[in-house]
DNA sequence: TATGAATGAGGATTCATTCAT
DNA sequence: CATGAATGAATCCTCATTCAT
């Protein structure tokens, strides 16, 4: 086994060091208020080192909110997973809610959900790479999100929908409440909309209702 | 209250063309594509005189998005009007679909959503005078929609919902909905999310489904 | 004898006003701080008409000079008037005393200062009846000036100096202590070059010391 | 501290050509006339870099005028050096001529006082730290001048004078007169001036007058 | 890798001034 | 006299991006 390398002093921080700093300031300060020399100076590391790194700004935007989705990603995965022995994940609406409380942003101002708006307020002029990495994110979001449903189809626990319209009827609901959180409209806290998803549900997915 | 057009010789433009010109950039090339020496080119006005009728860019923006939101408002008070003698609209649900319908998008990169987009991503820096008028427009359809279930309800029209709780989740799924389909997820166009919205309603707001 | 002009509503402020609020502002804010359109506002009439009696900013600001200048040569000819009748001014030293008291500013930002301040600075650019007028209103103090020293000589008041030449230096020492007090150097207030201005006068023009 | 001047391919200029062309500029045209793009264009360097140095164009007055007053103080500080072998400085009061020689303006226009004309224009709405850069200035030449009083004073050359106080009342007759000779006042040219300042010495100065 | 000086293309905003009414 | 809409030139400043080192 190699020494550990001694990178002792001002070791160069790692990429995911700029990501969270990036993510912080767009989420305080918005999109505009993140420059590359500004982002730079909080992560100790010149702005042509950041464009070195990302080659251009656009894409520093993009590597955020995929670095953000990973992270949730990796939850929703876990979450999700067959619960093989006993223990573990229950039955799907258990897993359908936990989906939902991960799906929804935290409160005001909620800086992953910050990043989409403003992603989605500049995807009107992004390359098709853009939107296709856009485009990915959502689909892995969408596909698990049918997986789940399609399972509590079969297993009996759901009324026989149609997983995948349901499953884009119910991202658009959560997808419109997140928003009305994130922007901050009065009255429409995260508890208030958990519980309206919760309801939607009870009264569209649970049999015998 | 705008000075009576009184067409003089070099023909001011009335505020209208600066709105709807404003609007249409936006829609084209997003918020950042609009550049006040731009617009005024459009319009044949100065730069100089754009920003002595709207002060400063951002109630530029607050001001194209009012004023399409009347247009559209004028046409929701219009469809949402009591069906007085036999003609005009008719049942509560052919009205609510009339307001969906005024609700969506017309499809990708819709203007007036495209601007919502941009609104939303800079209210998180919006001073409080704006976040008002932003919520005062919100509210108008809001308090609108509220007030048709509440009539579908009292006619017996539509199951007994609250009627604000109701309000606040298909505004919601619309808005969810819309951003796809402004954004251009693929598969996701107005007739589909129109298709959508109604088979919610059978199925959430039909009587004895 | 005509009617006095009825000119009830509105009646225009006098010049005077105009004047006045000119320098309140210069003053206040600095020359750059000084815009046609605030101005306006401040006397209660528009910017457009504000260039209709001043024809030109540079204009108004030397007008501006020149009505402060007047009323202080006002009260500059009437300290200086011969002791006529045993009344009103007495010695040269006293009026010459009083002629300083009038000369240096009022304190820290004085306006009327702070407007020569502002007047040197642009005097690089200004045109050459701008330099005369302005000319004009120095040539008026020392004119004053010179006529008593003289004064004060011939009567054996003063030590025989050349007049002309004491008042060029007794000026620039003012002018010196002037900028001192106005810009606000530390420990130079009014009382303090008033002092220095009468030991000065004490040793230079005082008969045997 | 500034880079060590690596004389590459396409040869920066130093930052002194820089402060250098600002000061001519300012001389020729008045702070007004002084542009960033024009200065820029001067130097050979964009409007955008010459911001990256000087933070702000008020930040580059201060450092022009700093950078003008460094270069007087070394030849000050030079004239004023103790006569230490038989050579060099003489006397106290030719070292004073010196320094009067050093205060005043070469003549009309002079750019170092054309600066101080606009540093005081400008002094009212300065913020705390461009008055006390200024400030410094100014207590540079005012402590030299003391020190070389009170030694002309302790060595007999002088008459028994208040050092601070006769200090101050000297640089308030330099500063007028430097502005009546910069400004322009007819008849008021530099060597007029130096005489005065001159005669003033003789008879407040000199022992036995 | 890493730096940071250098660029240059804007961009919003201000304001004196004009002029039709 | 008086207005104020309209102009348009001019300005400071920001910032992503490049590149020599």
């Amino acid at each position: 086994m190699p020494p550990a390398p001694r990178r002792t002093h001002h070791a160069a921080p790692p990429r995911d060091d700029v990501l969270a700093a990036a993510m912080a300031t767009i989420a305080e300060r918005g999109l505009d208020g993140l420059t590359m020399a500004g982002l730079g100076r909080d992560v100790g590391m010149s702005s042509g080192h950041l464009l070195y790194y990302f080659r251009t700004k656009d894409e520093l935007l993009l590597r955020t909110l995929e670095w953000s989705e990973n992270r949730l990603g990796a939850e929703r995965r876990a979450l999700l997973a067959e619960p093989r022995s006993g223990s573990g994940a229950g039955s799907a609406r258990e897993r359908l809610d936990a989906y939902i409380g991960l799906y929804l942003p935290a409160g005001h101002r909620d800086p992953h959900w910050t990043l989409w708006l403003e992603v989605w307020g500049r995807s009107q002029n992004a390359d098709d790479d853009a939107r296709a990495r856009q485009a990915a994110i959502e689909g892995a979001w969408h596909r698990d999100l049918v997986a789940l449903l399609a399972e509590g189809v079969s297993r009996g626990e759901f009324r026989p929908v149609d997983a995948d319209r349901y499953a884009a009827r119910l991202r658009a609901l959560l997808d419109g409440f997140s928003i009305h959180v994130t922007v901050g409209i009065p009255g429409t806290g995260r508890e208030q909309v958990v519980a309206q998803a919760a309801e939607f549900l009870d009264e569209t997915l649970t049999p015998g209702s």
